[in-house]
RNA sequence: GCCCGGGUGGUGAAAUGGUAGACACGAGGGACUUAAAAUCCCUUGGUCCGUAAGGGCCGUGCGGGUUCAAGUCCCGCCCCGGGCACCA
């Protein structure tokens, strides 16, 4: 390998050649070579080798656009395989995989445009990704490569949304557990109690209780509609956000400010049929685990708030319709008194509502009606009655379908709103259906008489419809088409009458409700308004609805709301509460409806001063006239139990009062909603469930994976069905298959147990890998995923965990969040300048006042355009900077002025290359504008520019924004590295600035990394007295000499500062030292192999190529990357000497040399003795000296 | 509005309460060279005094405070970036 020389008496050099002809640092050749090297001898392939302690580095899932990489990108990639391989040195088995989130709605949209199978623009994007980023020298062990569109990854994404569909949970033992164990304990004792009240996220579904009795006589598809409720993937019907633009639904938190995240389209409130997962259920273990993670506090706070944990109230209050109970009150079922007037409401939203309402009725009617159903039920009037029907938007009694008849029984309350009743009768006879009504006596009375008459109107009816519905007791619309699809299951729902629950944090501030408000949306307030105030309602509910999210958020501060004309009671006094509606009460949160405290809550104050609404002071000390008090320390005021307890405690005794009451309980309410997880999308993992008389089933494992049918089209069918829907035979034995895709999240909640063992072909992973790689020991990614994908990877976590797949609950221990490497673009502003009437009628050009003198703008014909009747026509102009040039030109008369990005090749220290940037113009707006730049003017080329004495460079104007191929600003990976090198590259993205923090790329700095390793390089081959230069052989010349203490110094100051700064992840202080060492051990001419050799170790994480190589030239075979972490030593960092700062009150006057072994008292003396200080004190004595030893003396006068 | 970050030279940035500006870019000057590249050396926060050697004062967004000593800790503001937002 190398021969041994005698070059002088002390010193023995090996020589290396290794290279001939080539001179010094040649990154080009050295990169290319260990590349190769390391892709041929599988350098980085990682086996689950469980006797070595392991180490988890993951980088966040990239999604690989049709853009590729830019400098930005790399960032954490590089920071993390800097740990990946010091941990390497440092004796773990490391594990740093990377791989795809290839599913994605670019290529998608792509394919739409051109007919491209996404999964061929995929497959180009993944290529050019993958060379760009071998081209940085990762360390990625790419055998264990995953792709969430692989069939064979996606297959375990399935399978997992198979567990989820299996699962409930269960709040007691606080875990996700089989639906089996669920079923056996329905059959065991039914579903009462806490069981029964469920809540759904954005579905709020209250369930209603069975027995165990019930629950056997249940049939299978009731069974199955039941378990929807508890299942934590789940089909139901669900406020989402539908982007019509993108024709999907979208998560909460791809929507921002009330359009999508990506593409900023409007996003809408929509109730559809929805695959959710039940994240809620989560809600606290998520919001637990985070104390427990080494995460930025940033992500935490922000997992936080999305979580929105807040401790409460539930407080029901009795409504009581004045309006509708005058006098003694008439048959009533269990509901209350207004129930019939419940039946009408102005809206098609409320379906499912109605039906809960309509299934309440069924199970509490009045007697009469009870009466009749048993004599007309069933075939006993020769046809099917169906009772507690909906009918557009009414309820109705009774009704034959196929005849089209309806039959009404009229209690007495029935007499007091006729007018209502006859337009009821009247709608429904416009929708063709005739309506008959019986007086309750009449009934109780005969009803054998009644149910002949009904024969009788029945037979005088043609048939209308065949009645297809073949449930014995199932409710379905007749008018179908405003929700598609089944709408809940036959169980008894809440009655929609009788109360309204609203959700307080402050139950303390009870005594000091006002009044009620409602959300616009909320099924209550139809049902609520009192016929005097029907239309106003009405318009105002319409007009809430109607306006966007957007709007609404944009007019936060604009008080609107509108009086229901009902009042509820107030369960502690009993008094009248008015009931409002005001749409700064949100329906998607709590119950969507709020206990209005003037005294305590600003909003409710602004509303209350609006409305003149009485405003009562709840705390001790409040200033009620000038606004509400928040305060959480104040005292309650208020007459009755609270009076004098703090608001703590105040809170306390509220809950207990209302709960002896049974007015409410305490309530812990989050914020965080279930996430829609159906995509009406095509390029996603096909759901796999299919459907059986409209019930979901799961596939069974062994069709695992469902995967991808090929389809004509990659767009909805013409009746709005997803794409799937366009495949052929998109059936299993014959039932349809599930037609939604799952979102993007999808397969990156799991990713990280798959690169444990990436090819299992029978389980997601292996128990054996699961165990021995755990947890993800380093993630590194960007922050924008906060509430994204790092909330849905805990969640999936937390379910294998629960399911006992995993023996661990949460996926990343430790978490840091790269800053964004931002873009500089430059810009130039484009526009029009107005000629003047001079200018068109005399031809004469523009002239323009300037500093020197008056200055001629156009002042030629030729550079004039003209229209048709020969006049000059406003010309188009570009220049910059803007407002040097406005300050020249104040009378340009400009319009259509607009900042522009130039492309940055365009642009050469802050100069714009005119003749570049004029020829990517042809064809375009502006080509043929004249440029305009400060003090002067050019046209097409700065050659003819007509002002020469003056600056002719177009200035372009800096910005720092986001990097982007639509921005013009983007910096390429793959130039830098054609020019420096990927170690350089490597290098100068971490001494950038810290990890954490964004900051913009500016090219310029890398000369000073690029620098330091040709002077590193240069310390092994130096070339006997000149210091720098390389050996023109480029072989390397290294000393065996014992190093000298100076020597060792900076090898260990520099092992130290290295080791402790990547256990730190502080980057950039790292490499600032190797650039110390390099420049010091320059100087002092060293080139010991002692020195050398561990600092190509500690290098090597950062600059694996250069590393690599001269590891090499050094004699050794085995790569570099193997080498243990070189250790430092304390005793070499010890000095005999400290130079200590002497500081008069503070400030540093001069320095003084003691050794290090005095004691304070020694230095002190010796201090106060120097001649120098005693010259600062002026004969004077010192108050005080402070002596911190190895820091400071500050003397004190 | 609330919750997180952050504000230091021309620029990117360092700095366990202890010499503010390490390291690097850029700029200026110099050496080597026919020249360029490369390399090396010097200067580079502001300002004032001095021919010079040298010295003074001011300086980490602003105003206070604690301390022998504050970029760092405390209080109150201002500005920038990010997250959440009539969340009851």
């Amino acid at each position: 390998m190398g021969r041994k020389c005698r070059v002088g008496p002390w010193l023995t050099l090996y020589i290396c050649r290794l290279y001939k002809n080539t001179m010094q640092y040649e990154h080009k050749s050295i990169e290319a070579k260990w590349q190769g090297k390391w892709k041929a001898e599988g350098t980085y392939r990682v086996t689950n080798d469980t006797a070595r302690p392991k180490y988890y580095v993951l980088d966040m899932f990239p999604y690989p656009s049709g853009a590729g990489l830019h400098v930005g990108h790399p960032l954490g990639y590089i920071a993390s395989d800097i740990v990946a391989r010091y941990k390497r040195h440092s004796g773990f088995n490391v594990l740093h995989p990377m791989g795809y989130d290839s599913f994605g709605l670019p290529a998608e949209q792509y394919a739409i445009q051109t007919g491209q199978h996404p999964a061929k623009t995929t497959e180009i994007n993944l290529a050019r990704y993958r060379e760009q980023l071998d081209r940085i020298g990762f360390s990625f062990d790419w055998s264990r490569e995953v792709r969430t569109s692989d069939p064979a990854y996606y297959k375990w994404t399935q399978w997992i949304f198979l567990q989820l569909f299996d699962s409930w949970y269960d709040a007691t033992a606080d875990k996700a557990r089989p639906i089996s164990e669920l079923i056996a304990r329905f059959e065991a004792q039914g579903c009462t109690g806490q069981d029964a009240s469920v809540l759904t996220g954005d579905v709020e579904e209250f369930m209603g209780e069975f027995s165990a009795e019930e629950w056997r006589t249940f049939d299978e598809r009731t069974k199955q509609l039941i378990l929807q409720h508890f299942r934590l993937a789940y089909l139901s019907d669900a406020w989402v956000n539908w982007c019509p633009a993108l024709g999907t639904v979208l998560a909460n938190d791809e929507v921002k400010d009330g359009v999508s995240e990506r593409g900023g389209h409007p996003v809408e409130r929509k109730r559809m049929k929805q695959w959710s997962l039940r994240i809620t259920a989560y809600a606290q273990r998520l919001l637990d685990g985070l104390d427990t993670l080494d995460w930025s506090e940033s992500i935490k706070e922000a997992q936080r708030n999305w979580i929105g944990r807040s401790e409460g109230a539930l407080v029901r209050f009795a409504v009581k319709n004045m309006d509708l109970t005058p006098g003694p009150s008439p048959v009533e079922r269990g509901g209350g008194a207004s129930e019939h007037r419940f039946r009408e409401t102005t809206d098609g939203f409320l379906w499912s509502k109605l039906i809960e309402h309509a299934k309440s009725m069924r199970r509490n009617p009045t007697e009469a009606e009870d009466r009749l159903w048993h004599v007309i039920r069933g075939t006993a009037t020769g046809g099917r009655i169906r009772r507690q029907h909906i009918i557009d938007k009414f309820i109705v009694d009774f009704v034959s379908l196929p005849k089209q008849l309806v039959i009404e029984v009229d209690s007495d309350i029935h007499d007091l709103q006729q007018e209502q009743d006859a337009a009821r009768t009247l709608h429904l006879e416009q929708k063709g259906f005739k309506v008959i009504r019986f007086r309750n006596e009449e009934v109780l009375r005969d009803a054998e008489g009644v149910r002949h008459k009904i024969i009788q109107e029945l037979n005088a009816r043609p048939d209308f419809a065949t009645d297809d519905d073949t449930s014995e007791d199932g409710i379905s619309p007749l008018s179908p088409g405003e929700v598609p699809g089944e709408h809940s299951s036959p169980l008894p729902g809440r009655g929609v009458g009788g109360e309204v629950e609203v959700f307080t944090t402050r139950p303390d501030t009870l005594f000091g409700v006002s009044f009620l408000t409602l959300a616009p949306e909320h099924e209550l307030v139809p049902l609520l308004t009192t016929p005097e105030r029907k239309a106003e309602v009405e318009a105002y509910v319409n007009s809430a609805k109607n306006r966007s999210e957007r709007e609404r958020q944009a007019e936060v501060d604009k008080v609107s709301g509108v009086f229901t004309g009902s009042y509820a009671k107030h369960p502690f006094t009993g008094a009248d509460v008015p009931v409002w509606v005001g749409d700064y009460v949100l329906a998607g949160y709590g119950t969507g409806a709020v206990m209005a405290v003037p005294g305590g809550d600003q909003r409710d104050w602004r509303f209350a001063k609006h409305f003149g609404l009485p405003i009562i002071a709840v705390t001790e000390g409040a200033d009620i006239e000038k606004e509400a008090d928040e305060r959480k320390d104040a005292t309650i005021c208020s007459e009755g139990f609270l009076k004098g307890l703090k608001v703590p405690q105040a809170i306390t005794r509220a809950i207990q009062e209302l709960e002896k009451l049974g007015a409410g309980e305490g309530k812990i309410n989050f914020r965080l909603r279930d996430a829609a997880f159906g995509r009406q999308r095509y390029w996603g993992e096909p759901i796999p469930i299919y459907y059986k008389d409209g019930v979901p089933y799961p596939l069974p494992e062994s069709e695992l994976p469902l995967k991808l049918p090929e389809v004509d089209k990659f767009l909805p069918t013409e009746d709005g069905e997803p794409p799937l829907a366009r495949a052929a035979n998109w059936s299993y034995n014959g039932n349809p298959l599930e037609t939604t895709t799952m979102p993007g999240w999808a397969g990156s909640s799991w990713y990280f147990l798959r690169y444990m063992d990436p090819q299992n072909a029978e389980r997601f992973a292996s128990a054996e890998a699961l165990n021995y790689w755990q947890q993800v020991d380093l993630y590194v990614g960007g922050s924008e995923h906060a509430t994204g994908h790092l909330l849905y990877f805990r969640f999936w976590t937390k379910f294998l965990h629960d399911r006992g797949h995993i023996t661990f609950d949460e996926p990343a221990k430790k978490l840091v969040n790269q800053g964004m490497i931002q873009g500089v673009s430059q810009r130039v502003t484009v526009g029009y300048v107005d000629l003047d009437h001079q200018v068109r009628q005399q031809r004469v050009g523009l002239r323009i006042p300037t500093e020197t003198g008056e200055f001629q703008l156009f002042n030629s014909e030729e550079y004039l355009k003209y229209s048709d009747d020969g006049t000059p026509v406003t010309q188009s102009v570009i220049m910059s900077p803007r407002s040097e040039i406005l300050k020249d030109f104040d009378s340009i008369n400009m319009v259509n002025f607009q900042e522009v990005n130039v492309p940055i090749e365009h642009v050469a220290d802050g100069v714009l290359d005119v003749s570049g940037y004029r020829d990517s113009l042809e064809g375009r707006k502006h080509a043929d504008a004249v440029f305009i730049a400060d003090g002067g003017f050019v046209w097409r080329d700065v050659s003819k520019c007509l002002s020469p004495n003056r600056t002719q460079s177009i200035r372009t104007e800096p910005v720092v924004e986001k990097m982007s191929k639509s921005k013009f600003n983007v910096v390429n990976p793959d130039d830098i590295i054609a020019k420096y090198g990927a170690d350089t590259l490597r290098l100068y993205e971490m001494f950038l600035g810290p990890l954490e923090q964004s900051k913009p790329w500016d090219t310029n700095g890398i000369e000073g990394t690029y620098r330091f390793l040709r002077k590193f390089w240069n310390l092994f081959h130096q070339e006997g007295a000149t210091p720098g230069q390389a050996r023109s052989d480029n072989a390397v010349v290294v000393s065996e000499e014992a190093p000298t203490k100076p020597e060792l110094k900076v090898l260990h100051a520099t092992l130290k500062k290295v080791t402790e700064d990547i256990e730190k992840m502080s980057f950039n202080t790292s490499v600032a030292q190797f650039m110390i060492a390099a420049n010091e051990l320059g100087s002092l001419k060293c080139n010991k192999r002692a020195v050398l050799e561990p600092l190509v170790v500690a290098l090597a994480p950062f600059a694996p190529h250069i590393a690599e190589e001269l590891w090499e030239k050094l004699g050794h075979a085995e790569s570099v990357t193997v080498a243990p972490w070189p250790q430092w030593d304390a005793q070499h960092l010890v000095e005999d000497n400290f130079s200590y700062p002497i500081s008069f009150n503070g400030k540093t006057r001069l320095m003084l040399e003691f050794p290090i072994a005095l004691s304070k008292e020694e230095v002190e003396a010796q201090v106060l003795a120097n001649p120098e200080v005693q010259a600062k004190l002026e004969g004077k004595a010192p108050k005080k000296v402070i002596v911190v030893p190895k820091r400071i003396v500050n003397i004190v006068v």
